[in-house]
DNA sequence: TGACATAGTGTCATAAACACACTAAATAAG
DNA sequence: CTTATTTAGTGTGTTTATGACACTATGTCA
C-alpha cells in the first residue's frame, strides 16, 4: 500500500525526554533499540507520527508501547530538523519532554523485546541519533522552568515532605537551598495542603506531610500572582 | 516526478510571526494568500519545508521569498499538529518568531504577486487555518522572552534613546514603567553603550543615544549575571 | 536512658523594588 | 528676544524581598 506525492516529505517522529527523581538523582528513561540504525543503542522513547493522530497522541503511544508509561505530564519541547539526523533519510522529529513520579511508575519491557531502563543524567551511555543534545534541552526547560512553575510536584508522590521538596529542587537546580529560607519561602506562597499525616518506617523524627494544592494554585494565577522559587 | 512511501506522511511547513514596532504598536507581518485555501485571506508568511533543507533554512528561504526579509532575529516558537489545520490534508507545522526592525526593512510585495503588510495586533483581520492562535503564542513567547533577555533591541535602531527603549517595553509589556526606575535600572545593567550623539530633528531638547553593546553584554552572561528587566 | 538523626523554628542585615516631582535644554511661536 | 511648550534628565526615602545563620524538639534504636 504505497502512499504517493509531488514532492519528496520528510519522515515526523516524536521523542520523548522522560525524566524521573530517586533519592539521590534525575533520572531519563531510555529504551535499547531493537533495530537499525543504531541496534543496540540506548534511545529516547519515541517513533513515527501517524497521519491521523496528533503531536501528542503520537507521543503517548510511543510512550505506552515502549515504556507501559501512560498520563504523565507531558509539554513540547522543540523540533529538531537537522538534514542528517538519521541516516536512512529525513527525519524530522518532535521533541517532548516527561516528567514521571519514579515510584508510581513501574517501567515495563517494551513490546518490541527491547529493554527499557533509568540512567542517571551523568551517567549515560552512549546515545542513539542526536539524543544526547535533546535530553540536554529538555533538563535545560526543566531548570528554567521548575523556578516559575509548579511542575516539579509531577516528579513527586502525592503526598510529601519539605525536605522532599526541597531536595528535589537541590537536585534538579544543582545548588543548596537554605532549609529555613526555602520552608518560609514555599509555605507563603501558598499552594500546599498541610496533611494530618506524617512519614511513616523513618528511624527518627518524622516529617509532616504535604501535598499540591492545585485548586489554591490555580486561584493564585487568576489573581495575578505569581510562583517563584 | 512523484515520490512513494510505505506510510502515509504529513506535509511539513514553516510560518512565522514576524514582529516589528512602530510609534504606538507592536505589528505583526502578514501576507495574503494567493491560493486556495483561504484565498484572499491573510496569514502569516511560510510554507512547505524542502527536503534538503533545515526548518531554519526553510523559514529563512520562505520569508525572503514572501516578504523581501533576510537576516532577521528567528527563534522557533512550537509545533502544531493538530489534524484538521488544512483542510487539503495532514499538515504539520513548526511556528517560528521574528524580530525585525520595521525601519530597516522596507517589505516588498511577494512574489507570487499577493500583498505583505504590517497589522496592528489589535487590528488584525480574519486570519488562515489557525494563524491566530500561533500569534497568541508568539506574543505570549516575547513577552516572558523580552524580560529577561535583551532580544527587544532586535526591534529598535541600532542607536536609541532610553525614552524609545522604555516605551518598547512598555508596549511588549502593556503597562507603564517608571521613567527614573526604568533608566535607573536598564543603566546599571551595564549593556548599553552611550554615545556621543542626540535625537536629530526633534522639537524640543534632544536624547542621548545610546547603543546595545552585546560584547558587553555576552561578557555578563559570562560572568553568571542575570538580565531581568 | 542515652546516642543519633532529622524536623522544625526566627531574627537581623543587606539588597532590590517602588513611589514620587522638579530643573534643564531645546525648539517654536509671537 | 521673550515666552510657551515639550521632552530630557536626575535622587531620596520607604517598603519588600532575599540571604545568612544555630539551636531546640521529637522520634528511633541500641
Amino acid at each position: 500500500m504505497p502512499y504517493t506525492y509531488d514532492h519528496p516529505r520528510a519522515a515526523l517522529t516524536v521523542d520523548a525526554v522522560v525524566f524521573g527523581l530517586d533519592d539521590a538523582d534525575l533520572k531519563v528513561l531510555l529504551i535499547q533499540r531493537g533495530q537499525e540504525p543504531f541496534i543496540g543503542r540506548w534511545a529516547l522513547p519515541g517513533g513515527f507520527v501517524h497521519v491521523d493522530e496528533t503531536l501528542d497522541q503520537a507521543v503517548r503511544r510511543e510512550l505506552q508501547e515502549e515504556t507501559g508509561l501512560a498520563k504523565v505530564f507531558l509539554e513540547q519541547l522543540y523540533t529538531v530538523g537537522g538534514l542528517d539526523r538519521d541516516p536512512r533519510e529525513r527525519v524530522v522529529t518532535v521533541a517532548y519532554y516527561a516528567l514521571v513520579r519514579m515510584s508510581d511508575h513501574r517501567v515495563q519491557a517494551a513490546t518490541d523485546a527491547s529493554n527499557a531502563a533509568w540512567f542517571a543524567l551523568d551517567d549515560l551511555p552512549r546515545l542513539a541519533f542526536d539524543h544526547e543534545a535533546i535530553i540536554e534541552q529538555g533538563l535545560k526547560r526543566l531548570k528554567g522552568k521548575v523556578r516559575y512553575q509548579p511542575i516539579g510536584f509531577e516528579l513527586l508522590p502525592p503526598k510529601f515532605s519539605l525536605t522532599h521538596l526541597q531536595r528535589m529542587y537541590e537536585i534538579i537546580l544543582e545548588r543548596p537551598l537554605d532549609k529555613r529560607n526555602f520552608r518560609k519561602k514555599v509555605l507563603s506562597l501558598d499552594i500546599l495542603e498541610e496533611l494530618d499525616e506524617v512519614e511513616q518506617d523513618v528511624a527518627h523524627r518524622a516529617a509532616r506531610l504535604y501535598r499540591f494544592d492545585e485548586r489554591k494554585y490555580r486561584q493564585q494565577v487568576k489573581d495575578g500572582f505569581n510562583f517563584e522559587l
